[in-house]
DNA sequence: ACCTGAACACCGTTCAAGT
DNA sequence: ACCTGAACACCGTTCAAGT
């Protein structure tokens, strides 16, 4: 029955058993119905897909509350990296698809303007420092929680972890004494995905760096090329 | 014949029309071949595209020459955006989807280690730069280069524009008034993708922010939590 | 308005058989 | 070693028809 009913299986099949399991098919018989009669409430899996993503980003933009701007960020990306943990494979969908733009939410994007605006960005710039924001909202949350190849992941974590553990230290010496503390638990040499190892630590520094270096951003707007200091911000 | 012609046919297949055309028998097809005959070669879909995510990649990692550290991320921020902006249609999978893995590149990694280190990175927080540089250096260009859906695309975009230009000035002051400078050119308010109109100021804002974070970061490497100041370092 | 039922044009992959 | 050929168990989506 209803739109609601299909977009709340669908989640769920894509919880269970990832992206590459929501089958509109599928979809219809948890639903006991023909699949042809999902056509009547959804135009297609695209859209479905669009509903999924909406649900799943509902109630992640702060209130502009008395905070700082630091803080109202830290706060967005914290609440990001909390949404989309609670249904990690819709993570490629948001990161690496325009589908989830369909439903694009004016009041996240008016608000992050705000607070840069708030905190003295120049208008010039402030485009530019929307989309730091939003990268860096989505971006490192997305490989966070990157899905493994669907079909043979116990088969793959296994010859990935071979792989890894049979570095040369000879020819990789860094690579090779840092192995403990980066297997497992770092992009590209890790075998399973941030919904089963928490990447937090990594994320907290990330979300210092990203606003630190926003900050440092605010206070000098013209590119730091240390190697051309050539020209001054009248010259265009 | 043989595994190297089947994945130039499947990056051009990839280049002209997408990830979602990428079918193992449309290669077949391409190389006048029965679907099977792939088989041979390669043992599954996801094999071939970690190859085609090889392929990309390869030739990303900078020298480690006599640059600073800043440079030196530049440098690799601006070429893996390159590598990537040859194939657009490759990103996602690089950014959301751990098959890319399967092909990692210890060099890669090794020399962000040792350009890290070389930046006067403490041990201890290794793992949380590498993992904060992966990021930078990924998520911007997958989000940049996030492909539209499939089918309809043109549709889409026409409803999509539609829908952003018919934003409720009085309810979103702020984003209706800035809507100029970001429509079309800011995330989640486009309709084409990056392939399509490049968002080269907007990356090099994040390089920077992300360089200057980072900097800011080796200063002072305890997270700056300006609420509570109350442990030190030798407390754990 | 909402669903059934049949049909179309596809998939990835396995397995036996050919050369 | 490398490919053919048939087959299996799936897809998304359209369209006519039912109630």
């Amino acid at each position: 029955m209803s739109r609601d009913r299909i977009v709340a299986v669908a989640l769920e099949q894509i919880d269970r058993h990832g992206l590459a399991a929501l089958t509109v098919r599928e979809v219809a018989r948890q639903l006991d119905v023909y699949p042809t009669a999902i056509y009547w409430h959804v135009p297609n899996r695209d859209a479905l897909l669009a509903a999924v993503v909406e649900q799943t980003m509902s109630g992640v933009t702060p209130d502009l509350g008395s905070a700082t701007w630091q803080d109202w960020l830290r706060e967005l990306f914290v609440r990001y990296r909390k949404a989309v943990g609670q249904h990690p494979n819709v993570a490629q969908l948001v990161g690496a698809q325009l589908v989830s733009n369909a439903n694009l939410s004016p009041l996240l994007i008016d608000r992050i303007l705000c607070v840069l605006l708030a905190a003295g960005c120049p208008e010039d710039h402030l485009a530019d420092m929307y989309n730091v924001v939003i990268a860096g909202m989505v971006g490192f949350v997305t490989l966070e929680f990157a899905p493994l190849p669907t079909d043979d992941s116990a088969n793959w974590a296994a010859q990935l972890q071979e792989r890894v553990h049979s570095i040369r230290a000879m020819e990789f010496p860094t690579l090779a004494r840092h192995l403990p503390a980066l297997a497992n638990k770092a992009f590209i040499v890790r075998w399973q995905s941030g919904s089963e190892v928490p990447m937090e630590s990594a994320f907290n520094a990330h979300v210092e760096v990203t606003i630190a270096g926003i900050e440092r951003m605010l206070e000098a707007p013209e590119p730091a090329n240390a190697a051309s200091p050539r020209r001054s911000r009248g010259s265009r």
